[in-house]
DNA sequence: AGCACGCCGACT
DNA sequence: GTCGGCGTGCTC
């Protein structure tokens, strides 16, 4: 069999969904040149598929008779970088997911499938909606499926007008799968297009290329340059270091990092810069831009041949500096110094589908792998990240002055329970609220009205029977949108009519609760009739773009007011907003989540923090029904320290993290029973594979029992370390139970308990 | 994932 | 009868 006696297999991770490595034989003209990274063509039951090099030997793990040879390897430029490659194993051990899954997060898809035979990505119908609904509609008796996902996107097209619909969008579901996009595309239906097509660049790199003039570098404050003095030894040396840098909001932490890229680049090596969705606008990459020339964006928008370009260009060392959101993590940059991660508390930083990784945790095991040095910068720094900077793992670095000299706001807090008792009614706006919008609209300053809820009201409930209208699909209140006249849920997206009577007993006594931005919206210009208002929440930025341009209108002063949900409470600052409203301040105190006073902190805190950025006084008012509780009460003094003692001997008295690990386990199925006889299956696996030291909750129906038409139990793991906790994990075998109508989902340090 | 096999209900 | 849809199983 053998012609010159040294065989070589390579292992190889395929690209499929599965978590085992299969091994092929390496042909000899492929021996000398072939080594792990290199992306392999490989045999694979019945067709050609390709998957990742992961490993090198000379000897057969399997029966070498059933081993097949590899075929081909992909050129140079498609290699996997090792360091890349090394990441992606670590997700997969530390997720607990097949390190294909972890691959497959590193690898954007316009590399995975090569430049030549592209697969289509892109939806479009291929006749008027009208005409495909009749088709759906004669569909539906022979492919109830096809007919469904037919209509689905169906809607997805009439609530995004001229819009191009990627055919792997979440917004899809798997209501339409590959297999089913491909059966309506061969029918006719619908066009599946290639990636290339039309989906121009929000963020176009414009001017400010390399040539233009080095933008003026701002004079930085004493504490900027005691923070850069700390770490500028460690950049370019190789080693691994990490820095929490806790800066107030305005006191400049983007000039600290953009000093930190100017050295790295300085001494040969690169950047990389994550930062939320949210904020990644196109002016913050203009600023990068403008300081470092080409640099490559990696934002949620780029097409494949885009991304695949840019992957290109950082792996080749043509470009240096990558910013972008969480998937950027995995960016090929080569010879690695810094790693940025801004505003570091954003759980948007948490990839909600698999693998379930956490690009904060990610971007310190890259630094630490590249030998780079990392900083994690917020003003209001998750626990964990505290934790680790007190306990040495990250070195401490503060910022707590505004450049400019300016003020921190002044906040009052006024108390809803004492408003109500006084007026002898629930206002929105509270008396000194009102006092202070006037004066704010009098002096021709512009404010900021946070509330955190989208909607008219938040929920309609029966007088008679005392039910609220549920969603049809969740185990969820609908709220009331009454400019669309209807009521949606807030988990699936799922509308139907406002009702007459109640769906539960048919009285016809339905009353309208809770209050959102819709509702906060008129009561403020019924308030202040003459104010120009800007609403901003998911429902009134459907629209592409819109979210861009609205903030755009409003810094240039086209509005007064700008009112909105969590939209609103992050981003840029705006020199003439004087004047930040926060309505319903612990609103979100009520969910059954123990990070919720984590959040409710970080965001009072943070929207307070867009008051008075340039010169001018700034005031926060700060309303709430719990006024006193301290999440309020430390975010309104604008006390991290006071907030984070407490909560931390909170959290280590119920054994909650930072102090102990936690995996939490969900399992789900389309029938409740399905569902709950897995789960008490994976559930006895394991609580029997149970380590000293460690505790286990449920499992137990989620808090939102019903989602999406799919019944949910959870159970949640705490362990004292994560090697105990991996250990755990490893030994219970969760597979049994799971085969019928059940699926497993394993989430390590999950930080939503929804 | 993708592709075969096989069962099942409906049409030339 | 057979065609197409859709569940199931397997892939070095």
């Amino acid at each position: 069999m053998s012609r010159s006696g040294a065989e070589l297999y390579a292992g190889v991770v395929v690209e499929a969904p599965l978590s085992e490595i299969f091994h092929y034989r390496v042909p000899e003209r492929l021996a000398g040149r072939i080594r792990p990274g290199d992306r392999a063509e490989i045999p694979f039951a019945r067709r050609r598929t390709r998957g990742v090099v992961v490993s090198l030997s000379p000897v057969a793990p399997i029966d070498p008779a059933l081993i097949k040879e590899l075929l081909d390897i992909s050129p140079e430029e498609e290699r996997i970088p090792e360091d890349i490659l090394e990441l992606s194993r670590w997700v997969a051990a530390y997720y607990h997911c097949g390190w294909g899954m972890a691959l497959a997060a590193a690898i954007p898809a316009g590399v995975k499938h090569g430049r030549r035979e592209r697969l289509a990505r892109r939806v479009e119908l291929a006749s008027d909606p009208d005409l495909i609904e009749a088709g759906a509609a004669e569909l539906g008796r022979r492919a109830p499926k096809q007919a469904a996902a037919l209509l689905e996107l169906l809607a997805w097209f009439r609530g995004h007008p001229g819009a191009v619909l990627p055919a792997d969008c979440p917004d899809l579901g798997k209501a339409a799968s590959a297999e089913i996009l491909r059966q309506l595309a061969k029918k006719g239906l619908i066009r599946l297009l290639d990636a290339e097509a039309a989906w121009e660049d929000p963020f176009p790199a414009g001017e400010g290329g390399e040539g233009s003039s080095a933008a003026a570098e701002p004079v930085l404050t004493a504490e900027q340059t005691a923070a850069l003095a700390e770490m500028a030894p460690h950049v370019g040396n190789g080693e691994f270091r990490s820095f929490l840098l806790h800066g107030v909001t305005g006191s400049g932490k983007t000039e600290v990092y953009l000093r930190l890229i100017a050295l790295a680049l300085a001494a040969g090596k690169s950047a990389l810069v994550l930062v939320p969705e949210i904020s990644l606008t196109p002016q913050a990459a203009s600023r990068f831009r403008r300081r470092f020339g080409e640099i490559a964006v990696l934002h949620s928008h780029l097409g494949d041949g885009e991304r695949a370009e840019h992957w290109r260009r950082l792996r080749s060392g043509g470009v240096r500096v990558a910013v972008g959101a969480r998937s950027a993590v995995f960016a090929p940059l080569r010879n690695l110094g810094v790693v940025v991660v801004d505003e570091e508390h954003e759980r948007t930083y948490k990839q909600d589908n698999d693998p379930r990784y956490h690009a904060r945790d990610v971007a310190l095991m890259r630094a630490r792998l590249a030998g780079a040095l990392a900083v994690l910068g917020s003003a209001t720094p998750s626990l964990e990240s505290w934790v680790n900077a007190d306990s040495g793992k990250h070195r401490l670095l503060r910022l707590t002055s505004r450049p400019g000299g300016a003020r921190r706001p002044g906040v009052e807090v006024v108390d809803i329970r004492r408003e109500w008792v006084e007026t002898g009614r629930l206002a929105l706006v509270s008396r000194r609220l009102e006092r202070a919008l006037a004066g704010c609209l009098e002096r021709r300053e512009q404010a900021i009205i946070f509330l955190n809820r989208r909607g008219f009201h938040t929920s309609v409930r029966c007088a008679a029977c005392g039910e609220a209208v549920m969603c049809g699909n969740c185990d969820v209140a609908m709220t009331h949108h009454r400019r669309a006249g209807l009521l949606r849920c807030g988990c699936c997206g799922s509308e139907r009519g406002v009702p007459e009577s109640c769906p539960a007993c048919g009285a016809a006594s339905l009353r309208f609760f809770g209050a959102g931005t819709e509702r906060a919206e008129d009561a403020l210009a019924g308030l202040f009739p003459r104010a120009r208002l800007l609403r901003m929440d998911s429902d009134s930025m459907r629209a592409r773009g819109a979210h861009q341009s609205s903030l755009a209108a409003f810094a240039r002063g086209e509005y007064d007011v700008l009112l909105g949900t969590q939209m609103v409470a992050k981003g840029l600052d705006f020199p003439n907003v004087t004047l930040v409203g926060v309505l319903m301040a612990d609103a979100a105190l009520e969910l059954s989540d123990f990070r919720s006073a984590e959040r409710t902190f970080q965001l009072v805190a943070q929207v307070i923090g867009r008051a008075g950025r340039a010169g001018k006084a700034g005031l926060a008012v700060v309303q709430a029904f719990q006024p006193g509780h301290p999440a309020v009460a430390a975010a309104a003094a604008q006390d991290y320290a006071a907030f984070v003692a407490g909560e931390l001997s909170g959290r280590g008295r119920l054994g909650y993290p930072p102090g102990r690990r936690l995996a939490r386990v969900v399992i789900q199925g389309g029938r409740e029973e399905a569902a709950r006889d897995a789960a008490e299956a994976a559930g006895r696996a394991v609580r029997a594979a149970m380590p000293g030291g460690c505790r286990l909750l449920g499992p137990a129906p989620c808090e939102i029992e019903r989602l999406q038409g799919v019944f949910r139990r959870h159970m949640l793991l705490f362990a004292p370390d994560n090697r105990i906790l991996a250990a755990w994990l490893a030994g219970a075998d969760l597979r049994p139970g799971l085969d019928r109508g059940a699926r497993l989902i394993l989430d390590i340090d999950p930080v939503s308990m929804l």
